[in-house]
RNA sequence: CGCGGGGUGGAGCAGUCUGGUAGCUCGUUGGGCUCAUAACCCAAAGGUCGAAGGUUCAAAUCCUUCCCCCGCAACCA
């Protein structure tokens, strides 16, 4: 990384810029908070850092969000963008730039490098063909559609014919495959193309498996208004992943100080979820490729987050909100949590339970007690000044100092290996070493004694040592901690940019003890206390891990009386009941209406057997709009209590005819 | 047989590729210490490594079959 003008080595990484479709959540965060901690680190070691993260505006999901809310997209995107911003600044985050891919001069370059594209015949016309919806306006492909039915929407899907313009992708695969071949994934090395080694592997298998196809890369106006125009044809606008791509250019061109493509090109690491790596490693490298630029030197693909053991997701509610962790535990907390937990690069889980585990027994028993206990020893033995140092005079100090030297090299390889969670794990040892030493060398029993005193004063400066010694490699990850534990030292401290400065240590120095660092989480105190999702409690869910249901989101919209007198709701007499074979929880009911059957496909067969719903009076939509599921049609729906997960079926107190209205 | 991941002391995981004393964190129990945020230090208990069969001098690890769990996809009308 070295650069011809012998100026300061570069680094320039991303993540990758956000879909405004959705609310900020943990998994952003998770990407964002990595990101920022590689940025700080290599900034630490001098090296001139770019950090860029962003939004992605474009595209029909936006449009759609924006219909829907009844406002046009970019007051929509003018909505959503500073959403972003805002938990950034409260995460801490140090991005040196936010781009938007609606800024004007990003539109500029995008057509740029479309009309560099075309003009060098790398982009053409042709017809495509294939599977339309028309509710949803877009194309599916022969594999999504099922029974001729919109796998979103379950509405027929027409045989359609459209004009639009390819990129030339499929006359790059071989030498895709070339360049990963010559850039394979070794974990140690920290340079490598795709990582971690798994998707390396799967990358080259994709590429390796079927022939590399061309990619539309336009939209007709008519179909999705909301992008940036093709320069070559004013009635299409540009697929919006090539637009989001070309961000990690288009930023290095305008958002920067100095105009800086030379200078930060190739990146050094985009870091992106594993569900966008395709995007990243095929479509991404090969436009690269395709516009004679050097391809990105790392692309690492992270994994996913869990809730409780769960997929998250909107129709879960089990979304964690970053806000609510850090009112309730604090940004440091949030970070170390998300950084430790989990091997970067694996999925993870995230619960209240792992967190406040970490937070109480790591940061409050570990760290902040070590500081503590270390603090008051110096207040106490030595009237609040940093002793005199004295060289190790036995084993115990010997091995402490080895360990002391030991933190740093094994962070910085851990680090610029991407491997968080082993370089906290170093940082820990260290603090478990000090405990260690603490507890042999008893500084409360040397400082009883006369003869103890330079030993006394040793110990303690050690221990101070390696405290001090800990701050460079902890701010990363937890800047304002590490920020603390300096000024409590007594070593003032200052933020320059993304560096930590501080004066270095020597005796004499005023110690400036504190509060505790992490004040520990009562456990017991905790119920009821959650804000962190907005998840609605199952039944099956233990005391500790339930979190009440909150007030949180808007409450849904009142309607009339005539509205709901347009859904028709009857009693239904189940006459049989089996489940659809091959299916998860599908079971197909035959009803009586009162003189009328109906064949009714219902999604209750995880709670009840079918033969325990054979002669029972339910309620169903007798009016529904009839659909297929798995390839069977359902002719109404049965009500039943419960969101993700049913709870029990809805039926009368007394006994009544089948077909009687319900209202 | 749709694709994939996994089943290892109470919990969460490593070890499986390259067979050879089963390891880590948390929890539990006992002890120590008293500088510290009821913290820290030391020690112990606790596992027939999902099941069965096979290969081998030797299997958590290799082979075969089966069971169970979790994602994804297909079904929440």
């Amino acid at each position: 990384m070295l650069s011809l003008t012998g100026m300061a080595k570069s680094f320039y990484i991303t993540t990758p810029i956000y879909y405004v479709n959705d609310v900020p959540h943990i998994g952003h965060a998770y990407t964002t908070i990595a990101a920022d901690v590689l940025a700080r680190h290599y900034s630490q070691q001098d090296y001139e850092v770019f950090f860029l993260t962003g939004v992605d505006e474009h595209g029909q999901k936006v449009q759609q969000a924006a219909a829907k809310a009844g406002i046009d997209p970019q007051r929509y995107c003018d909505g959503m963008a500073p959403r972003f911003r805002e938990l950034w600044k409260r995460l801490n985050i140090s991005n040196d730039a936010f781009i938007r891919t609606t800024d004007p001069q990003h539109k500029a370059i995008v057509q740029r490098y479309l009309q560099v594209l075309f003009e060098k015949g790398l982009i053409y016309q042709a017809d495509y063909t294939g599977w339309y919806c028309t509710f949803d306006e877009r194309f599916w492909t022969e594999k999504d559609v099922v029974d001729g039915l919109c796998p979103d929407c379950k509405r027929p899907v027409e045989r359609l014919s459209e004009s639009n313009y390819f990129f030339r992708m499929s006359q790059y695969q071989h030498r895709l495959i070339e360049y990963l071949k010559a850039h394979p994934s070794v974990s140690e090395a920290h340079a490598e193309f795709i990582r971690p080694p798994a998707r390396f592997n799967e990358v080259l298998g994709f590429l390796e498996a079927q022939p590399l196809g061309d990619l539309s890369i336009s939209r007709p106006k008519t179909r999705l208004s909301w992008g940036i125009e093709l320069p070559f044809d004013r009635s299409y606008v540009t697929y919006v992943w090539f637009d989001a791509l070309v961000n990690y250019l288009s930023a290095l061109e305008y958002l920067t100080p100095t105009p800086s493509l030379d200078r930060f090109w190739p990146a050094s690491i985009h870091l992106v979820g594993k569900d966008i790596l395709t995007t990243h490693a095929v479509y991404w490298s090969t436009m690269l490729m395709a516009l004679e630029l050097p391809l990105p030197r790392t692309i690492f693909a992270h994994g996913w987050w869990t809730v409780n053991g769960e997929k998250m997701s909107k129709s879960r509610g089990n979304v964690v909100d970053p806000h609510a962790i850090v009112d309730e535990f604090g940004v440091d907390a949030f970070r170390y949590f998300l950084m430790r937990e989990v091997p970067f690069g694996q999925d993870g889980d995230f619960s209240r339970e792992a967190l406040i585990g970490r937070l109480n027994s790591e940061l409050a028993d570990g760290l902040g007690n070590l500081v503590s206990r270390t603090l008051a020893m110096i207040d106490r033995f030595t009237q609040g000044k940093i002793p005199p140092n004295y060289p190790p005079h036995d084993e115990l100090d010997g091995r402490l100092e080895q360990a002391i030297s030991e933190l740093t090299e094994s962070a910085m390889v851990y680090l610029k290996d991407l491997r968080f969670n082993r370089a906290l794990e170093s940082m820990w040892e260290l603090i478990q070493r000090c405990d260690q030493y603490i507890d042999k060398t008893a500084p409360w029993t040397l400082a009883k004694r006369a003869e103890g005193k330079s030993q006394l004063h040793g110990v303690l400066y050690r221990v101070v040592n390696a405290l001090e010694r800990l701050i460079p490699v902890l701010y990363p990850f937890m800047p304002q901690t590490a920020e603390n534990i300096a000024a409590q030292l007594g070593l003032h401290p200052q933020i320059q940019g993304r560096k930590l400065l501080a004066r270095p240590l020597a005796p004499g120095f005023d110690i400036a003890k504190g509060k505790p660092l992490f004040p520990k989480i009562d456990i017991a105190h905790m119920q009821g206390v959650s804000t962190m999702t907005n998840r609605q409690p199952s039944t099956a869910e233990s005391a500790i891990g339930s979190t009440p249901p909150t007030s949180s989101g808007s409450p849904p919209a009142q309607i009339t009386i005539e509205e709901f007198q347009r859904i028709q709701l009857k009693t239904a007499k189940v006459l049989s009941a089996e489940r659809v074979p091959r299916s998860e929880k599908l079971i197909k009911l035959l009803v009586d209406l009162g003189g009328e059957r109906r064949q009714i496909v219902a999604g209750i067969g995880k709670k009840y057997e079918p033969e325990a719903l054979v002669g029972r009076c339910v309620v169903i939509v007798a009016n529904l709009k009839p659909a297929k599921l798995m390839g069977i049609e359902s002719q109404g729906m049965v009500l039943a209590a419960g969101d993700a997960e049913v709870g029990g079926l809805v039926t009368v107190l007394e006994e009544v005819a089948p077909g009687t209205k319900v209202k």
